[in-house]
Order: C-alpha cells, then sequence, then structure tokens
DNA sequence: GGTTTCATTTTTGTATGCAAGATGTGACGT
DNA sequence: ACGTCACATCTTGCATACAAAAATGAAACC
C-alpha cells in the first residue's frame, strides 16, 4: 500500500460519490465515515478536505460537508469550460505535435469510427479516454492537462448519462474529425 | 472571525510564500509553523493540504511539505494556461456581453491608456486587476472565472517580477486593445 | 577511507479527548 | 396556534497523545 489512509479514503470517497452512492445534498457525517471505512475521524477530515478542493463535495465551516449539488447552471458551466479546455489542449497539441504521433491519434480515430457502428459503448469510451488522454499531453502542458482532466473526471458521471442518452458515439466522432 | 484556523492559516500561509519569506523547496516543518502560529499541528496540516491544492506547496507522504518548485519549464506552461484561459474569458465575455458593460470597459480600458503613460506602477497595476475581474465575470461561467482567479493569484509574484523588469503597461495595453 | 548496518531521533500520520459552535426540542408567552 | 427563547444534544474544530515511518548519526566492517 502506498499513499496514507486520508489519500485512499479521498480515493474511495470520490469513487463512492461519483457512483452515485451519496445523493447530492447529504450530509457527510465524520462519524459515521469513519466506523465505516474503520478510521478515526482525523484520515476522514483531510480526505473530505482533499474532495472539497476538487468542488465534488462543500465544506461549511462549523456545520459539516455536503456532497456538492450541481445546479443545471453550473453543469453547464462545466461543460463549457471543459469544452473549452479541450479544444484548448487539441489547438496546442496540433501546433506541437511530431507527425509520429499524429498518425497514432488518426489512426485511434478511424478505429473509433470503427467502434461507434458496433454499438459497443464500452470499448468506445475506452478508446475515446486513450483520445482524449493523447491530446492532453500532446498539449505538452502539465498545467492545462491537468485542469482538463480534472475536470473530465468530475463531469464523467453527467457524460455517462448523456452517453447513454441519445447515439453519442457518432457525433463525438464527427466533433473529433474537425479536431484532427 | 468567520472561518477557521485552519483557513486563516491557510491564507497567512500563502501569502507569506507569495512574499518569499519561504524559499522554494524549503521544507515545511508542521511543529515550527505550530509554534510561530500558535496553535497545534492539526490545523496546520489542514492548511498544508489546502495549500498542496493550489499547487503553491507540495506534500509528498510521509515525507513532508515542501513549497513547490516551478521549473522553468511549468512557469512557461503556468504562463500560458493563463493566457489561454483570460483568452478564453474575453471571448466568453465578448459574446455575452450587454453593451453597457463594454463601455465600462472600454472607459477602464481608456483610463489605462492614459495611466500606462505616467509611468503609475501601482495605479495600473490595481486598474489592470479591476480589468481582468470584470472580463472573467463577464464570462458568465465560474468554473473558467475560478480557475483562471486561481491562475492568476499563483502567478502574482511572478507578474510582479515581469512587470518591473521592463516597460510591461504599454505592452500590456497593446495587448487589452486587441481583446476589447 | 568509504560504506553498510543498526540504533537513536525526528517527523509525519492516526487516534482520542475536550471545548465551542450549531442544531433540534420543548416550554412559555403572546 | 404560532413564534420565541432556553436548554440539551450533536457535530465540528482544535489540542494532545500515541504509533509508525523516515531521517540522522555512529559504530563496525570491508
Amino acid at each position: 500500500m502506498s499513499g496514507t489512509a486520508a489519500d485512499k479514503l479521498a480515493q474511495d470517497l470520490a469513487e463512492a460519490i461519483l457512483a452515485g452512492e451519496f445523493a447530492p445534498g447529504s450530509r457527510l457525517d465524520e462519524q459515521l465515515l469513519a466506523q465505516r471505512y474503520s478510521v478515526s475521524r482525523t484520515p476522514v477530515r483531510e480526505a473530505l478536505r482533499q474532495l472539497a478542493a476538487t468542488g465534488l463535495i462543500e465544506v461549511r465551516p462549523r456545520r459539516g460537508a455536503i456532497v456538492a449539488e450541481v445546479t443545471p447552471k453550473q453543469l453547464e458551466d462545466l461543460f463549457v469550460a471543459m469544452g473549452e479546455l479541450e479544444a484548448t489542449c487539441a489547438r496546442l497539441a496540433a501546433l506541437s505535435m511530431s507527425t509520429t504521433k499524429r498518425r497514432k491519434l488518426q489512426a485511434l480515430h478511424e478505429r473509433m469510427g470503427e467502434l461507434a457502428k458496433t454499438d459497443d459503448a464500452m470499448a468506445f469510451a475506452d478508446a475515446n479516454d486513450s483520445l482524449h488522454e493523447m491530446i492532453y499531453e500532446g498539449s505538452h502542458n502539465s498545467v492545462i492537462a491537468d485542469m482538463t482532466l480534472q475536470l473530465r473526471r468530475r463531469l464523467a458521471p453527467f457524460r455517462r448519462a448523456q452517453f447513454h442518452l441519445e447515439g453519442r458515439p457518432p457525433r463525438s466522432h464527427a466533433e473529433h474529425d474537425v479536431v484532427v
């Protein structure tokens, strides 16, 4: 085991929240969490602070932590922000990308084109993540890449919802087409 | 006093670090800080975690916290990132800005044009902050605005250095001119 | 002389105790 | 019945205590 208990807790909690195990707005009682994970309140508190920094939860001084409620407006803002950041990544990547890398990207993009037809949502999602990761790396700017990735993770559950909602893969592919 | 001791500590520490009171790479001993600020280690730890989230310091598990060393490459990345984010803010603002707001912006911009000639660095810096704040607000996207502001704060000391280095105000004004 | 190993010490991470603020409940008054 | 105020309880925030890991230094060995 590498990290501290608090770090692991933060990860576990983040997953639990993103998985919807805690409803938005619900209180995150320190003692309860401590019991649930068989640790004391101290690492729980640290984990909560960590998560608060990512925006996943909200801690009001002396009033406890709650799962962040994302209003439609905020959600919209988050999506817009991610879109803009990804576009920036893509632009930077386009400027400073070696031809071999570009090849790989193109290849992956085309394979995704095929996957989009087969309706294999899982495979498409995986490939999609790879592609975005490549773009983030390609930007050669760890600051922007990190911010974008963080946003992306935070939006993961909502993206999934959109994914299942309609035939998103083809549209997504089309958008990528423009970028590439 | 509204906030908790940990929050205040985080602010104070951030200021101290940005003011250069702690050299980059230097260890931040929890006990020392606790004594220095007359609190126990607990709030110090929480403050350190908070600062780590902003990228100002770095905490290695079980190895203590150090002031983040910004390599030239990272600094470059930070500046690029801020530039891109501000550009995005400006673009969004341009799209959704009322004419009255636009007026105000223009007025402020022109006043800065005059200030740029008078060599009053302080006044120019103040006006500059106001202008950027207006743009952030104008984006109508709190997510991007927050990220940009956070970056801006983190880069404050370096920006100051650049400011004093050469006649930056005129150049800055020229850049703004394009944006406006 | 340099290196490795082991013990000491220092420092971080976690648990627990205690105080202060927040929350909830019920009596009391209008 | 409704609102208010006092009180009891619960939760968070801070301090202290303890455990474990890493840094330090010294002695033994090559």
